[in-house]
DNA sequence: CCATGTCCATACGGTACCGTACGGAACAAC
DNA sequence: GTTGTTCCGTACGGTACCGTATGGACATGG
């Protein structure tokens, strides 16, 4: 039957994703190789040069998977209810909080693997999407505060390169980053010193 | 006799280092390998394992050069004649100025190369030492601005994980910065936004 | 001139990965 | 129960790298 058939196959398959996806976050994208993949599937390379073409395939499926997700994330965490000021606060705050939670392996590990990889064409393609609606999305925030277009830009960018460093500081040396209450603290100066309102 | 042999030997091994350290700029940690390097200085792994123990052997000496070369270049760019203000600006606009030129294999790559390879403890060992200073040095300038200890601190951290990430950015997604006469308004308000001095 | 130490080339075995070939199990359809 | 399709296991050849073993070129000092 084709219900069964496509289940089936479409389930192996995001199996093979989800796993390539995981491996990512650990080991970045030397990390996507089938063999161990395999190893950790309890199954073989058989299996897998039957759903997917090549390593690249299977690379392309977990990119799209992770923009997906990710796009998803960030537009489930806007509340368009509140005022702009508070609304980019909130946004800040939750991005550099989050680095927090598991920096090892945790939300945005992956961003860092694809960052150091971007020499290969198709990371380099997505990370520029996903930059650029980021930033996009800071500028407009930055706009609604008032801010001129380029000094909205500017801002944005510099919001987001902040983010960038952030996250690879906790991740490379996170023994730098103060915990517990005073980690929260730092967020909270550093959210004001980047939507600090003057001209 | 001693001097000629010393010379020589010590001439080799550094000629291994420098092209490992070039590698190591081009291509991450994984270009760091004995065998392209052999090719790469038209010579064979033969001469390689007589000057070193082993690829590890190697990657020391190329972090030590890196970290020493690093540190110099920071402490003779500083002028120590200047007001704390003045001192902080030029030093950010020097750093972040900086990544644009050769954005692709130029100053900076190094940097990323390590970051995104911090899972060999060679190498956070020797960002650990890097970042440490470099924060230090940014808080030093911050309190000498009247911020209180923890104040300088948090502004520091801020200010270096903004380089970070400007660093990645200009690497990954150099689309992303403006170019030319906005490069330079850019980096101003960044630096101006991070050295504004209110409570 | 030959003995010794320095430096390098070549050849080898080992590992980890990619991708292909091919056979076979499982199962549905008829 | 034969046939066809789906799915996977195994075996193979190829590549790129690590590290070792070994012999040889070359100079130098006795």
């Amino acid at each position: 039957m084709d219900m069964v058939k496509v289940k089936r196959e479409s389930l192996a398959r995001a199996d093979w994703v989800d796993a390539s996806l995981q491996a990512l976050s650990r080991g970045g994208l030397a990390a996507v190789a089938v063999e161990p993949l395999a190893k950790q599937l309890h199954t073989t390379k058989g299996s897998f040069y039957w759903h997917f073409a090549d390593r690249n395939d299977l690379l392309e499926a977990t990119l799209q998977l992770w923009e997906q997700r990710e796009t998803e994330l960030v537009i489930a965490s806007l509340d368009v209810t509140a005022d702009a000021a508070t609304r980019l606060r909130s946004l800040l705050r939750l991005a550099f909080m989050s680095v927090m939670v598991n920096p090892a392996h945790g939300r945005g590990s992956v961003e860092l693997a694809l960052q150091s990889s971007a020499s290969e064409p198709m990371v380099a393609a997505t990370l520029d999407r996903v930059t650029r609606r980021r930033v996009a999305q800071l500028t407009e925030l930055f706009t609604e505060l008032g801010l001129t277009r380029s000094q909205a830009r500017d801002r944005g960018l510099l919001a987001y390169t902040a983010f960038l460093g952030h996250l690879q500081l906790a991740h490379a040396t996170p023994e730098m980053l103060p915990r517990g209450r005073a980690f929260s603290a730092h967020v909270n100066q550093i959210v004001e010193t980047l939507v600090g309102l003057r001209p």
